[in-house]
DNA sequence: TTTAGTTTGTGAATTACTTCACAAGCATGA
DNA sequence: TCATGCTTGTGAAGTAATTCACAAACTAAA
C-alpha cells in the first residue's frame, strides 16, 4: 500500500469522531459533504482520504454511518487490544492512566516505569513501579506495543535507548525535546511549549 | 510578510529549543547542518526556514547561537507577556495551571472559569473559579490574549462561542472536538485519542 | 595577499498534498 | 422502463512544502 500521511490518518481519526457523534443521533448515511463540513475540509479531501482504503460509499447516497465507523475503526487499527507501559510515574503519567478514552480505544496499561529510586517498588495507579532497567527483560515477556515517555528532559534519551532495546515500535513522548529512534519506531510528539509557542508566534504577527 | 506554514513554526520552536541546550553548554556558533541532525531535518530546511524571517547566518562560520536564539524568541513572540484565562476548572486545566514552563514563556494565568455551578466560587490553584457567562464582560477589563479549552466536549462548543464573543484571538483547546472559530481567531488543538490514533494506525500497517 | 576550506542564502527542481471537475452509479418518481 | 437529481471515486490540474545545487561570503592559515 502506498504510503499514507500523517495530515491523512488525523482527518480519518476526526470522521471517525463525528461518525461516532452521528452514529448516537440515529442518522443512518452522511455524505462527504456533510462530514467535510463537520472536519472544516472539503468533500473533495474528504473522498480522496477514503479512497485511499476503498470504496465505501454509494453514488447518490452517501456513506453508511455504522458501515464507515466500523472501516475506519478497522482502518486505524481499533478493535485491537494494544498493550502499553508509561515510563515516568509522575502527573503526565498519572493523568493518562486515568484517562477514561485511553482504555476505551483499547490502550490498556499494564506496567509503569521510572528512573527515580524513590519511586521504585510504590503503588502508582493501581500498578507497581518498576526500574527502567528492566524494561528489557520484561518487554521479552509482556510484549508492550506503546510506551509512553514522560520522563523529564535530561533522562529521556537514555530512556528511550531502553525503548528502543526493548523492542518497542510505537512512543507516545511528552517530553520536550526530539527523540532519535530507527525508521520502524514511530513516534508522536505532544509538546505544550511548542503549542504555546505557536500561538504566541500567531499572536504576534496577525495582519502581516 | 507571506503567510509562515504551521510546520514551519513548529521547527522554529525545535530550533529555540536545542539552541537553549546549546547556549547552556557555552558553544557559540552552530551551522544549520547541525541544527538539521538534532531536528531530524536537513541543512537546507533550516535555512530555508530562517531566510523567510531574514538573514542570520555568516557564511563559513554558521549561526551565533545567542544572537539566534534572541532572533527566534522575538519571531515567536516570546518575551512579551501573555494573559492566558483556562476554561474548565478540571484535571487538564490544574495541570497547565501548574505547569512550570508555562509561566517561564511569559504566559500568565490569571483566571479560570466554569460553568459547573458546584465549582463557580471556589479557590483553585491560588485564583477563584468565575462562571464561563461573565467571560465576555470581564475580558472587556482584563483583555485576554489566549484562553485553553479545557472542557467536555458536549459544553465545549459554547464556551468556545463565548470565547469567540470575548474577542480573544487564540485558543488552545484541550477538547476532543473540532472547533469552529472564525478565520481571526487561532486555535491549536491538543487531542490525545487522535495522537493514540496515529500510533495504532502505524501499529496496524507496519509493512506495508 | 592569496588560497583552501566552510557554510550561508536562494532560485530551480522535485515531491507531496489538495482541489477541481466530471463520468459513472444509484435512488426515486413518473 | 426511463428520466431526473444526487453523490461518489478518481485522473488531471493546481498549490504548497521540501530538497537540490551552487554562487557568494566569510575564516584561517600560509
Amino acid at each position: 500500500m502506498k504510503r499514507i500521511a500523517e495530515s491523512t490518518v488525523r482527518r480519518l481519526s476526526l470522521y471517525l469522531s463525528f461518525l461516532e457523534g452521528i452514529e448516537r443521533q440515529g442518522l443512518k448515511t452522511i455524505s462527504s459533504d456533510e462530514l467535510a463540513r463537520l472536519g472544516g475540509t472539503t468533500s473533495a479531501q474528504v473522498r480522496k482520504d477514503l479512497s485511499l482504503f476503498g470504496s465505501f460509499g454509494k453514488r447518490g447516497l452517501g456513506y453508511s454511518v455504522p458501515e464507515l465507523s466500523e472501516k475506519l475503526r478497522e482502518i486505524l487499527g481499533l478493535g485491537k487490544q494494544w498493550k502499553v507501559c508509561i515510563i515516568g510515574a509522575g502527573k503526565i503519567g498519572a493523568a493518562l492512566a486515568r484517562y477514561r478514552g485511553f482504555a476505551e480505544r483499547g490502550f490498556i496499561v499494564t506496567a509503569v516505569y521510572d528512573i527515580d529510586e524513590a519511586k521504585i517498588g510504590k503503588r502508582w495507579e493501581s500498578l507497581t513501579v518498576r526500574p527502567v532497567s528492566e524494561l528489557e527483560k520484561d518487554a521479552a515477556k509482556q510484549d508492550f506495543d506503546i510506551a509512553v515517555v514522560a520522563t523529564p528532559a535530561e533522562s529521556t534519551p537514555a530512556v528511550v535507548k531502553q525503548v528502543v532495546r526493548a523492542g518497542i515500535k510505537a512512543i507516545l513522548n511528552f517530553a520536550p525535546i526530539q527523540l532519535s529512534v530507527p525508521a520502524d519506531v514511530t513516534v508522536r510528539t505532544v509538546n505544550m511549549a511548542m503549542e504555546l509557542e505557536g500561538l504566541s508566534f500567531a499572536l504576534s504577527n496577525r495582519g502581516d
